[in-house]
DNA sequence: AGTTTATTTTGGCACGTTCCAAAACACAAG
DNA sequence: CTTGTGTTTTGGAACGTGCCAAAATAAACT
């Protein structure tokens, strides 16, 4: 059964079988066996069984290179992620893959790990691979220009991060109505001084932080930027933002983070410091990340539905790919908020 | 701009751009293309130029499709993994991409979420691809015999688990004395009912729960086969488990954990229980993913260093693919205990 | 100039598949 | 037997690339 010997065996002997192998193992041509890999029911019965039979005698393998080099049209789709350590965008990959299969498209993933120059890389391999088109969540960092130049003459969906200047659709959620029903919350429970944590520069931060301000100000709250702190999107960088946004003589009592991973930086951070989280201090993250429930405590969060999202782009990437027209189009999603303990709706409720 | 319309523009009437459209327009011969291509020194740095000012003019893009039809060996791999819910599966995925990039290689993502239909898909897929090696952690469920037809002929590396039969290389950790050092600690901290929570019966397991009855055995301690519970290894399994290990008349005071997942659902389900964890009770998790520092309290863990394995494997693969010997190799690596807050280190330690 | 040597360039075939037009076959009806 | 109709099979021409042997050009010597 060891068949995992270096090449020059008996039955493996010269390369892996092709389409001509089988026609002669079963003694039909070439057409025929394609005719039979294509499932057309114009081959008898009784011929389709001898070359299905010779097809796994010979361990036959179908090579999709030489079949799409014929120029019939590619199957496949890329999907570039920014960051997988990140589970929400694990989420979105799971919707986009679900949407592909039944689509019959095979989804060819890749974690890009927030690096542009990584990015295009991995675009560029799967171009000459063959992708019919591409599902883009841009690293930070990402040039539209390049994005546009790799992509171009193939459909592109852009999801969660819109990147000015990309010439492609777009499936992402209502980040500033989110952030607005977020702090919206925190105000109801008593909070006057609510920090905004972490995120890098870029439109989901700016609609974030938007949505932010829309809910101060309707309080008649004034913003104070010395409690606005960027950070990387990460848990490392929720860490580091804790100590930014304590040191003001008049430190905030709440927190929206720019998403969940942030969060759990933060939250961190604050233990560290001694404060409890939902009692001496609210935190709100955003995503609703699969573990918000099981974090202690459970974060408060709003959901953008990650996986429905990624379904909505690859569906669209499809119609797109079917249809042959590639003219942008956007769809937004609402979001939710869900809340838990960390925001410590129950303490300030019952007080 | 506005490349993404649909085909029939002026530039890009007719399809993709060819080698020997470039030729064409740079005014010298196919081969001379194919030379530049493939970085030749032979060609004239003045045709180069020209040849590369042709490339991007007409926006060519390289077909690998037809290149490796040709003959020359694929550089892509498969990388199949069976939960990237899991964020120790992204350590590993993130091992592998780095070890596969400076080879060289192109590493294309699959994940099978634990379904060994979807594992047999995606691996075939990737064959008819021209992926020229898999790295595979195999599905809950897994076929040796299945998983060793789609891949016959082909290098193959199996990581984290083992899947008896299968005809491939291993590249995993110590499982028995990890967990047997993690008991010992716990036995140490003066615990003598200690529970083993989680995961699905396979060889990992299997190697764990051994190591778990080593130390128990050493420390004259009878292993009580009602506090050994299986469970899907993820954070729901966690939660369900805990109520059957807290159900015996003699619960335990302590739990080691198949991996973090299930330690992060044990430990959520405990405090909805009213029990400290690190104080009431002792959790130790295996794996050591990167937020077990962030949980609260932040999570004893064992260490198998997840991007060390990948990168292993990957080298691995890659030395197998270039030297043509498959012959099966095995890499065991060993772990290391760390030491956090959810074990009560220090509450015992001070006792 | 002629000859050798080094540097660049080139045509053509092969790779494994799909598709098309046409051939081969089976069978019933005239 | 011929003709017709429907079913099943087939040869050959592409598709875009790499490689090889050989040709073309340039450079350096007698």
């Amino acid at each position: 059964m060891l068949d995992k010997a270096k090449p020059g065996d008996s039955e493996n002997r010269g390369k892996r079988a092709t389409i001509v192998d089988v026609a002669r193992a079963a003694d039909v041509s070439k057409s025929t066996v394609s005719l039979v890999l294509g499932g057309s029911k114009l081959v008898a019965d009784e011929t389709r069984e001898r070359v299905h039979r010779a097809m796994d005698k010979l361990r036959y393998v179908y090579n999709r290179g030489a079949a799409n080099l014929r120029g019939s049209s590619s199957t496949s789709l890329g999907m570039v992620i920014n960051d997988l350590s990140n589970p929400f965008f694990v989420e979105l990959a799971v919707g986009i893959e679900r949407a592909a299969q039944v689509g019959a498209f095979v989804p060819f993933l890749a974690n890009t790990a927030e690096n542009p120059i990584r990015q295009s890389q991995v675009i560029r391999s799967m171009r000459e691979h063959g992708a019919a088109g591409f599902i883009l969540s841009p690293a930070i960092g990402s040039s539209a220009a390049v994005v546009n130049a790799l992509t171009a003459g193939l459909p592109l969906v852009s999801v969660i991060r819109r990147l000015p200047g990309l010439d492609a659709s777009l499936v992402a959620s209502q980040n500033r109505e989110g952030a607005r029903e977020a702090v919206r919350h925190l105000i109801a429970l008593g909070h006057k001084r609510i920090a905004f944590a972490g995120g890098m520069p870029m439109v989901v931060r700016d609609e974030r932080l938007a949505g932010y301000r829309d809910a101060l100000a309707e309080a008649g709250l004034a913003a104070d930027e010395r409690i606005i702190a960027a950070s990387m999107p990460t848990p490392s960088g929720g860490r580091e933002v804790c100590a930014r946004l304590l040191a003001p003589a008049n430190p905030p009592t709440a927190a929206l983070c720019f998403n969940d991973a942030v969060a759990v930086g933060l939250m961190r951070a604050l233990a560290d410091e001694g404060r409890v989280v939902g009692r001496d201090f609210a935190v709100v993250g955003f995503d609703d990340i699969p573990d918000a429930r099981n974090m202690a405590p459970a974060l408060t969060s709003v959901d953008v539905d990650a996986q429905h999202l990624g379904e909505r782009a690859a569906q669209l990437l499809l119609r797109q790919i079917a249809s042959g027209d590639f003219t942008p189009e956007t769809q937004i999603y609402g979001t939710r908020l869900v809340v838990r303990a960390s925001c410590g709706a129950r303490n300030f409720e019952e007080g």
